[in-house]
DNA sequence: CCGAAATTTCAGTATTTTCTGAACTTTGAT
DNA sequence: ATCAAAGTTCAGAAAATACTGAAATTTCGG
């Protein structure tokens, strides 16, 4: 590894935990992210001095997380990874495990607490707030669905647009006055 | 704590971990966040079965995330913790924060490693690759900035306009053709 | 179908993180 | 200023998580 790999490296470890996974998953897609061709479990493992099993697992990992591709090269058995370079093809796949990670199981939560009956005014007042809560999750899971769907062209320059939007939003409200949105 | 509550709070509690806090302080906040008046220490640590030492650091690091407010009741000595209930308002704190400590080290990192003059191949094709994923986190990183500067009222339109906001700029695209964006 | 290469599984160990209790510091009413 | 109540700190125990090596399983060329 030269030093500019490896401090690429060092900082996906350290910063894994914050993302939600471990040291040696972050390292593993690092070292995978850039390098100039696919990677074989043995390389990685060598490479990063990890243990093959550990790798494996890793590896095991980051494809649940979609973010390694499994490659085939002819006249090897062996399994090489690859990281997907489009960093539009990444958010969408990152904002989607997200959601289901994050946000789904706290969704069913939510609705299955809103259909209770209060027992107390603890409890309405709690429903109160989750419903609450369940309505803005609900409405980014929503959007983050919508977004999903958009071509990476669209998308940037939405992104790009910041929040000039709201002049737009505001025009079409001229525009279309009257329509009840 | 009622059923209800209780459920609220144990789901804080095992999520806690994918959001990158721990099990106190999930439960801690799903505590606060559906109570109906504010809470002091004690009652936190009486009612999730937790030490008021433990509870003291988690209401720490909730305050760090601006996720519960300090508030002081007339005659009483005790701190008192609310959570802001405005869901808006949650979701602006916590992009921020993300932000903060998710993406900002990660882009300073990159900006410090495309500084660098590549050394090899290696470190050419990284490099390459190091900046597409720069491009992409400043990006997103300056549209949270935007965003968060945009009312409640517009965010919620934009959200719910989701993928239909392709159209509308397709309308402008048309409107503004020939300007350089 | 055989067997060597590759991959996976998993029990046990190592490491990291979380949590507690006791000691310490701060605060504010008297 | 005093002191009791409230809040914080921190060393070490407990719990959770990550990692390894050995054994088991799968895969594929012959």
């Amino acid at each position: 590894m030269t030093p500019l790999v490896h401090s690429f490296v060092a900082h996906f470890g350290e910063m894994g935990s914050r993302w939600g996974i471990n040291r040696t998953v972050g390292q593993i897609y690092a070292l995978i992210f850039v390098s100039q061709k696919p990677l074989c479990a043995d390389e990685i493992a060598e490479t990063l001095s990890y243990s093959r099993s550990n790798v494996s697992m890793g590896l095991k990992e980051l494809q649940s997380w979609r973010l390694v591709k499994l490659r085939h090269v002819a006249g090897d058995r062996r399994e090489y990874f690859e990281a997907p370079s489009d960093a539009w093809e990444i958010f969408r796949t990152l904002a989607e495990e997200r959601r289901r990670r994050e946000m789904e199981p706290t969704l069913s939560m939510l609705r299955s607490a809103l259909l209770e009956t209060p027992s107390c005014d603890e409890d309405k007042v709690a429903q109160e707030r989750m419903k609450g809560m369940h309505d803005l999750i609900e409405l980014m899971s929503n959007w983050f669905d919508d977004v999903q769907r958009l071509d990476a062209q669209t998308l940037a320059k939405l992104m790009r647009m910041g929040a000039r939007v709201q002049k737009l939003l505001e025009l079409t409200g001229q525009l279309k006055s009257g329509s009840k949105e």
